[in-house]
DNA sequence: GAGCCCCGATATGCCGCTTA
DNA sequence: TAAGCGGCATATCGGGGCTC
């Protein structure tokens, strides 16, 4: 069995130019070394192929019937490697592959439906796979190859992940249109004294970010619905007197609502966009993120 | 850093063909 | 047939890279 470890690809050059020219002396005089140096490539061949590759005529070498064989699959194999060692291009609109993006259902709504509808586009042959991420750990979503890139707070981003900042972000308090509020002045007071609903990412929460800055003013409020999912938040809005602090990228998506600005200050976040090592480096991922970034601009 | 291995260069030998 | 020549093989050495 030959040991592949010693057949380098200056052995399999050196090969094909011996078939070109059936000659020693020329085919070191081709690769710029001497003809003692073909000679021991030569012998290194016959090593490895266990054949004598060429046999002496009176002028110059003959090649062996497996000489001939295999210096068809030595040509094929050096345009192989010279092709793997170009550059890769990307035709997006030829580019098929599987984007598998996790984000929270407000942030697949706000990024990952105009993402979507613009690969449609572009790179119609691009599949687009939304996980929810609600809880999860990011990275071990990552490490466990579950997820390609991940549309997420800057709360679920550490320094040592690749990222790009999309957007910040603010919140502004939604109601109906019909909501004996909606238009008239908001106080702090009377803000807490509303009855809410919030989202809760990780479920069954009745505490966010809008309790945090109620309670720095020493104020409290009352939480009367908790959501993990966007899907009843409009009609809930519409068909109720309950208010909501939301973002404000999905509030201006909802229909039929009135959005104010919160009487006290809600600190915001920043939408983040990271991904693994693993994609790091892809030209179609690289590709990929461009577009997240514009689409979020 | 020492030892080992690989590769290429130089020098030389061998073989086969041509030619006088 | 022997000398000359072209072409390949081999021995030896040195440089560079790798491993421990």
């Amino acid at each position: 069995m030959t040991d592949i470890r010693k057949l380098d690809l200056n052995l399999l050059k050196a090969f094909v130019i011996l078939l070109d020219e059936c000659n020693v002396s020329r085919a070191a005089q081709r690769l710029s070394i001497t003809q003692p140096a073909m000679s021991g490539i030569l012998n290194r061949l016959r090593e490895s192929f266990h054949d004598p590759l060429f046999v002496r005529v009176q002028h110059g070498m003959q090649p062996t019937d497996r000489a001939v064989q295999l210096g068809q699959i030595a040509r094929q194999v050096l345009q192989d490697i010279t092709s793997m060692l170009q550059p890769p291009v990307l035709e997006p609109e030829n580019l098929a592959m599987t984007l598998r993006i996790g984000a929270t259902d407000y942030v697949q709504k706000i990024v990952a439906l105009p993402l979507i509808l613009r690969l449609r586009r572009l790179a119609p042959h691009v599949q687009i796979a939304l996980l929810p991420v609600q809880g999860q750990n990011i990275k071990t979503l990552f490490e466990q190859n579950k997820i390609d890139l991940a549309l997420v707070s800057h709360f679920h981003v550490t320094p040592d992940m690749h990222q790009q900042k999309l957007y910040d972000e603010h919140y502004v308090c939604a109601m109906s249109r019909e909501h004996p509020l909606a238009n008239a002045p908001l106080t702090a007071e009377r803000f807490s004294q509303l009855p809410f609903a919030m989202f809760s990412y990780n479920g069954g929460e009745f505490s966010g970010a809008t309790d945090l800055a109620l309670q720095a003013l020493g104020l409290n409020r009352k939480v009367m619905v908790s959501l993990n999912n966007i899907v009843l938040l409009p009609e809930l809005l519409q068909g109720s007197d309950l208010v909501a602090v939301l973002p404000a990228h999905f509030a201006q998506t909802l229909p039929n609502v009135h959005l104010q600005a919160p009487p006290i200050d809600i600190a915001g976040f920043t939408m983040m966009m990271t991904w693994h090592e693993r994609t790091q480096h892809d030209v179609a991922h690289q590709w990929l993120r461009q577009i997240v970034a514009e689409v979020c601009q």
